[in-house]
DNA sequence: TATACTTAGTGTAAAAATAACACTTATTAA
DNA sequence: TTAATAAGTGTTATTTTTACACTAAGTATA
């Protein structure tokens, strides 16, 4: 059943079109920019870590200053297709893990002196309010292989625990993304979009107790993931280690 | 350590600072706006609802189109303000449980021609691709008291499974709103936030048992729900019900 | 004022999941 | 041959989860 409106405001606006065109609150809109942000995760070892580029510099500017990339999202593209095609310009890796997880749109959020001073040299319209929409990726760090790109002068890899000063709001990016991964996926996925092809089950171990920021007991855990069907144990053992060589396993993705 | 970039791309940037400033691909970038869009939950009884608007109807347009309540975001106010003024002006409510939880950007969002219709004579810019950033927010629809809004011409709770058909991409909106509320969040926080002020331990087994959309035991359920402390029995019965009358709790925010 | 109707409210036992725990094995290097 | 290192493996106690059916308190009406 439709509960009324008071019609106040809307009898005023019937009858003055075109006043109440100029008069309604979207007048306001307008000069604001849209991009998205890439927050790319990779497993080395027994260490999550991030990607993290260096900006290009501005004219007086030494050293670029560190940030994750990231860029403008073109007219005609959705916001998806703008985040893959970042990574895919950075990585030349398609078809990966994407995964959009928060929209950060503080009015302050580019204001900073640097970054506006790297934004006239490198925006068109630097003045312009920038609203990101925020996402992560998981990369397996040996199908990593690093482009040229227009937005990258360098790339690193750095511990997710240590990541250095960013651009724009970047850390709490980073820090969000982290949070969003440790929450919302299901461990079949990290393990499968982490890990290398092969893999022993320390391996794994390592990086359920990284992502959950938790330790597992090994006997309990090589239980249960003897109950994953997808988890395949493969007829082959590490080769070059000092110690008792681990069977290794590889993911199944069907089923 | 640094991977270096290749550097052939940069290179020729540096050469030719200006050029590079117009072919930078953020030339591209420009006429679009942002918006939020809201989905307001509310429970009663035991249905989950949403609240609809009926969209201010264009010149030749007979009955305003269903919608979820929205606006573009201004250009000094964060996304979280933008939410909580649509909510406000709407309800008259202030500081109520708010969540984003997807941006939605597909270019063609906006391009039906009935909603490009709608544009023409309530944006001032109609030809603009619009990004919304969605949120979610619970309210107790007892405290519900519709306003005069300059968005909204009616206003209409409806059964969650029984949405009608919304402008733009609404539905698909209100879809993934349930589907957030179903995973992201805490009972607890559900509960207080939907539930009226003095509620029965059938009507908080009802509202799980519809969001997490699966059925309890009666016993068991209320075995859990005494190991809660901020669920707190009051010294008060339910009146005029023709059966047993159930005792009342409520909710106590702080631990 | 007795009876029928309706939902509230309550305990126990079996089954399943989780947690705690320590020694032997396979390989390499010295 | 020995030392060093991480791999690999079962059992038991504890906790959590599930399944299940009758009595109680109030209202309406015959």
């Amino acid at each position: 059943m439709f509960i009324r409106v008071f019609l106040t405001l809307l009898k005023h606006f019937d009858k003055t079109k075109t006043i109440n065109k100029i008069s309604m609150p979207e007048r306001l809109s307008g000069e604001l920019d849209v991009s998205v942000d890439n927050v790319i995760f990779g497993f080395d070892e027994d260490i999550l870590k991030v990607l993290v580029i260096e900006r290009k510099p501005f004219p007086d500017e030494k050293k670029g200053m560190n940030a994750i990339p990231g860029d403008l999202v073109y007219p005609m593209e959705s916001l998806d297709q703008a985040a893959a095609r970042v990574l895919k310009d950075l990585t030349s890796l398609e078809g990966l893990f994407l995964k959009q997880f928060y929209t950060f749109g503080n009015p302050e959020r580019v204001k900073d002196l640097k970054d506006q001073e790297w934004l006239r040299n490198f925006r068109a319209h630097p003045e312009k309010r920038v609203i990101t929409v925020a996402y992560y990726s998981l990369i397996k760090m040996d199908e990593y292989q690093l482009l040229p790109s227009y937005f990258a002068e360098k790339a690193e890899w750095v511990d997710v625990l240590e990541v250095p000063a960013l651009a724009f709001d970047h850390n709490e990016i980073v820090s969000k993304a982290l949070e969003a991964l440790r929450h919302g996926l299901e461990m079949e996925q990290i393990g499968f979009e982490l890990l290398p092809e092969k893999f022993t089950l320390t391996q794994l171990q390592n990086l359920y107790e990284i992502i959950l920021n938790k330790k597992f007991d090994k006997r309990n855990f090589r239980k249960n993931i003897k109950k994953m069907e997808h988890v395949i144990p493969l007829n082959e053992k590490q080769e070059g280690v000092l110690h008792k060589p681990a069977q290794l396993f590889k993911f199944e993705k069907d089923v």
